[in-house]
RNA sequence: CGGGGUGUAGCGCAGUGGCUAGCGCGCAUGGUUUGGGACCAUGAGGUCGGAGGUUCGAAUCCUCUCACCCCGACCA
């Protein structure tokens, strides 16, 4: 391709509303354009590195013997209702009304779809396992798009559906999808951790998340450096400590003054006892119900798994209103005595004896508080929030955490949703058994600006050669010269020939232009030919990834620059 | 949805009641240049986000409204 008659055009400057790295190189560089919060388009620079992004994952997932269909984006909202999957999806749900007033969504994701799909061509346990995959645009009405390409409410997306006769065979299909995934993400050059994940409102069981480590992340990982234990904060456990003396006999309940004392820190201090001492109580309206949660006062609420024990859509903290409304002493609460409010509770409840809580009166609190001698919990699980520094669950390590973007979620669902879809099957005895499902997503523009987010200096972005728009960038210096000219003209023509991807710099621009331009794309090859290089018979190659050039002659630079690319290539594990 | 911010030329910005709205980059034409965003000259390009109002006069003041960005809530 030549420069000059290129569409799309780099700029100088950073546009105003572009604050994460992968934004403004992706914009400047000319690959995307804005359209509206968070809708895109792509120009062929950043087109072109999509369709590859696009191509890597389509091998991997045939290599891996998914097969290949489209499904519809128009979905009837009865599909949603059918799942029950409506609620869950809520107002990120995209739906319209046709013209005889039937309700639409345009799809977030196709479980729906394709278990109708499978359902009216699977009966029978010879027909599965299944492995079927699309990779289309889906919709979803985002809160809040942001960070560029990184959260948007248009997105390229592939979504692998695996469908099996049994949780052993789930667990197969799962563990293949993982492998592909983890070559995708080595032929992508993009370091990405596999960590364990809540699976929010697509639902299931286990999943996994795949995380690439960067600042501008929007998601914590929590992590152990010494036996590779990670998760997402929504999901990561911490092996709590005993409380002090939880191996006390437990007390008799016993009232004391605390005037003032409202906060767990203040309570803790006013009686010299640890935190871990104390039992706190935080106050949620779960889907309009007024809910306790206790836990142990050195720990904190993870929301993600409260909504989960509560199996409610709708969690919020209650308002001070609802609060006084239920009668309760903000501050001075407890567990104990009341009736008639639901109660979950940490598992941290059984790790100590003798807490101080509540009193349920202002100005006192109660101390030798157990559990459940003097309280009891419906619901009782881990629902606390696993932070850095806290003990690792699995070894004797301890956690950190750090920020990564979301590059890639595989889950394993069961069978919640082929049974509302009536996916069944008749296995080798002849019972009517519902599929065991998984699915496997992967948004490619979110992958797309993790690669620049991870691989870019300050000159722009660096392209690993496998995705990158062009493999290489010939860049001619004073094309005024006839001998430049027409050696730079027959160096493009071979290549093409050859079947490289070419940029050709044909415009008459000075050097600064061409090299500034050259490195903001991150093409990774650049090509420059000049008087200077040409009287030593040679051309210049330069990685965009390191600072010194190398010098080919130019009888045979075309063989040299093959085996340039094809090393690079291999050793980027990619054949 | 709550909080904060921004809308003036393709991009980045200046312009707090006054006459014809500016600057830099980019763009066009001509010329001189050419190894890290060159220089000179000439030029094109604006319903100042929109609507209503105040005023002799509004980019500027008031009201409403729309869009976009950031933080939070929420979310894959």
């Amino acid at each position: 391709m030549r420069l000059s008659k290129f569409f799309g055009k780099t700029l100088r400057e950073i546009p105003t509303e572009a604050e994460t790295i992968s934004h403004q190189l992706l914009i400047r560089s000319g690959m995307i354009a804005q359209v509206s919060a968070g809708v895109y388009s792509y120009l062929p620079l950043g087109w072109r590195v999509l369709r590859k992004i696009e191509q890597i994952i389509r091998e991997e997932m045939d290599k891996a013997g998914g097969q290949e269909l489209r499904l519809s984006t128009l979905q009837p909202l009865e599909l949603w209702q059918q799942s029950g999957r409506d609620a869950a999806f809520g107002q990120s749900l995209f739906t319209l009304v046709d013209r005889k007033e039937h309700r639409l969504a345009l799809g977030p994701t196709h479980e729906e779809v394709i278990s109708e799909l499978v359902r009216r061509h699977v009966q029978s346990y010879r027909d599965l396992p299944l492995l079927l995959y699309q990779i289309q645009t889906k919709f979803r009405d985002e809160p809040r798009p942001r960070g560029g390409l990184l959260r948007v409410r248009e997105f390229l997306m592939k979504d692998l559906y695996s469908f099996d006769v049994d949780e052993a065979a789930l667990d197969k299909s799962y563990e293949t999808m993982a492998q592909a995934y983890r070559n995708i993400y080595a032929r992508l050059g993009l370091p990405a951790l596999m960590v364990e994940a809540d699976s929010g409102a697509i639902g299931g069981k286990e999943s996994h998340e795949f995380m690439v480590i960067t600042e501008s992340g929007e998601d914590e990982v929590i992590y152990c450096p010494d036996c590779g234990y990670a998760a997402n904060a929504e999901k990561a456990r911490s092996a709590k400590a005993l409380a002090g003396n939880a191996a006390g006999q437990p007390l008799p309940l016993e009232e004391v003054a605390t005037p003032g004392a409202k906060t767990i820190e203040e309570v803790a201090t006013f009686l010299t006892v640890p935190t871990s001492q104390t039992l706190k109580v935080v106050f949620y309206s779960a889907d309009g119900e007024f809910v306790f949660a206790v836990i142990r006062g050195d720990l904190d609420i993870n929301e993600t798994k409260l909504r989960n024990l509560l199996k409610c859509s709708e969690l919020r903290l209650a308002t001070e209103r609802e609060v006084a409304e239920a009668g309760i002493v903000a501050g001075f609460a407890s567990p104990i005595g009341i009736s008639g409010i639901k109660t979950v509770a940490d598992d941290s409840l059984t790790l100590g004896s003798n807490f101080v809580a509540g009193a349920n009166r202002l100005g006192f609190h109660v101390k030798n508080a157990n559990y459940p001698r003097d309280f009891q919990a419906q619901l009782m699980s881990d629902i606390a929030l696993a932070r850095p520094g806290d003990d690792c669950p699995r070894c004797s390590g301890r956690l950190s955490s750090a920020l990564g973007i979301e590059v890639g979620h595989i889950f394993k669902l069961g069978t919640f949703i082929s049974e509302r879809m009536d996916a069944f099957f008749l296995d080798s005895s002849g019972m009517s058994r519902p599929t065991v499902m998984g699915c496997y997503g992967i948004g490619l523009g979110r992958l797309l600006a993790a690669i620049v987010e991870q691989s870019h200096d300050d000159k722009g972005a660096i392209w690993p050669l496998s995705v990158a728009p062009y493999q290489v960038y010939l860049c001619p210096l004073h094309l005024d010269s006839l001998e430049v000219a027409s050696a730079a003209e027959e160096l493009y023509q071979v290549l093409v020939e050859e079947g490289v991807e070419v940029l050709f710099d044909d415009r008459n621009e000075s050097p600064g232009v061409k090299f500034n331009d050259a490195d903001l794309i991150g093409i990774p090859l650049r090509l420059t030919l000049s008087p200077r290089t040409l009287q030593r018979q040679s051309i210049e190659a330069k990685w965009r990834r390191s600072r010194e050039p190398q010098f080919l002659p130019l009888g045979n630079a075309v063989e040299e620059i093959r085996t340039l690319l094809s090393e690079q290539l291999r050793s980027q594990g990619c054949t």
